[in-house]
DNA sequence: TAGGCCATCTGGTCCT
DNA sequence: AGGACCAGATGGCCTA
């Protein structure tokens, strides 16, 4: 008989990212009928075992099982069936952390998913990436931070990075050492970064009639967000200026995202990767985003308190 | 159909 | 003795 090791409350554990993340109900969780073809598939696989000894099959691995007697080998059974619970369980929980450090590197998507080494990659990278820009104490160059987060990502990921952060994947190559270079001037690195002197870098000097009458999506002007985060005299004064009509991307848990104001469905509709990262065909790499919007949005500590995945989603939604 | 990813089972090892 | 952790094996699912 198996204990049941799912609905433990041990389970609910704590995220070490400082969150409470409740368990989903998992597609994967095992129910009582599930458990019961578990262990009765475990019953046949240890009957199968006992009947190779006695047909001297080779054994693939561990010593050569002695002849137990009846009721200690259903006590060797039932403690076979309990670890492979406790395996269960703790995998569960391998994945729960996973999931949440899912949740807190760029590109999150509930739809698609990162595989677990590639979000073990990104996270490494990401970590790099901060840290660098921390130490450098200035703003960073986009373009290399982008570099260092896709740094032996596979090219799926790597254009899942980009294109969250808006940047052109074909420009990033990756060389046989699975670095990633960029080469070139990205197609919308203009419009993208039209700083200093182009019209969108500034916040009023956003759009035209006939833009709005077509209902774009307003840049974000990157850089002028550095600018505007940099500007900010003291440490204290956490909530930069941003009283234009244009606003960088939102960043929840270190995480480039996105508002979205108008347009949802539409948006939603061409969102390729999930709600919060997406290029949108013919429109280019541009969004409109809120200006309420703070930055900067990646040098948040993890210790305040941001919206939760779920609000993010939400808020998209509505 | 091959390859990638994943969950699960399993036996071994280490630690309490 | 028993639990945690680990790594190998296996089979299922999905996608190109």
């Amino acid at each position: 008989m198996l204990t049941v090791p799912f609905e433990d409350p041990d389970m609910m554990r704590e995220s070490q990212f400082g969150a409470t993340f409740t368990r989903q109900e998992d597609a994967r969780t095992l129910n009582s009928a599930e458990l019961k073809e578990a262990e009765d598939d475990n019953t046949d696989r240890e009957e199968e075992r006992e009947d190779d000894d006695e047909n001297d099959l080779p054994k693939k691995k561990g010593a050569r099982k002695k002849k137990l007697s009846e009721g200690r080998g259903e006590r060797v059974k039932m403690r076979r069936h309990e670890a492979n619970a406790r395996e269960r369980s703790r995998m569960h929980g391998l994945n729960d952390a996973l999931e949440s450090l899912r949740k807190v590197v760029p590109c999150y998507s509930k739809t698609q998913k990162l595989s677990k080494i590639e979000t073990l990659r990104l996270a490494k990278n990401y970590i790099w990436a901060l840290s660098e820009t921390l130490s450098a104490g200035k703003r960073p160059d986009l373009l290399a931070f982008v570099q260092t987060l896709c740094k032996g990502l596979s090219q799926p990921t790597t254009n899942l990075v980009a294109g969250c952060l808006q940047l052109n994947a074909r420009n990033f190559l990756t060389d046989h050492n699975g670095d990633v270079s960029f080469s070139g001037r990205p197609h919308q690195y203009d419009s993208l970064y039209p700083y200093p002197n182009a019209e969108m870098a500034t916040p009023t000097g956003l759009s035209s009639g006939t833009r709005d009458s077509v209902k774009p999506f307003r840049p974000y002007n990157y850089y002028a967000s550095y600018e505007s985060y940099y500007d900010s005299a003291s440490p204290e004064s956490s909530s930069p200026r941003f009283d234009g009509q244009m606003s960088p991307p939102n960043n929840y848990n270190g995480i480039f995202s996105l508002k979205k104001h108008e347009d949802q469905v539409e948006y939603s509709k061409n969102c390729h990767y999930g709600m919060r990262y997406c290029n949108v065909p013919g429109r280019g790499s541009m969004y409109r985003v809120s200006p309420d919007s703070h930055f900067p949005y990646d040098l948040h500590p993890r210790g305040q308190s941001f919206q939760s995945q779920d609000e993010l989603n939400t808020g998209f939604h509505n």
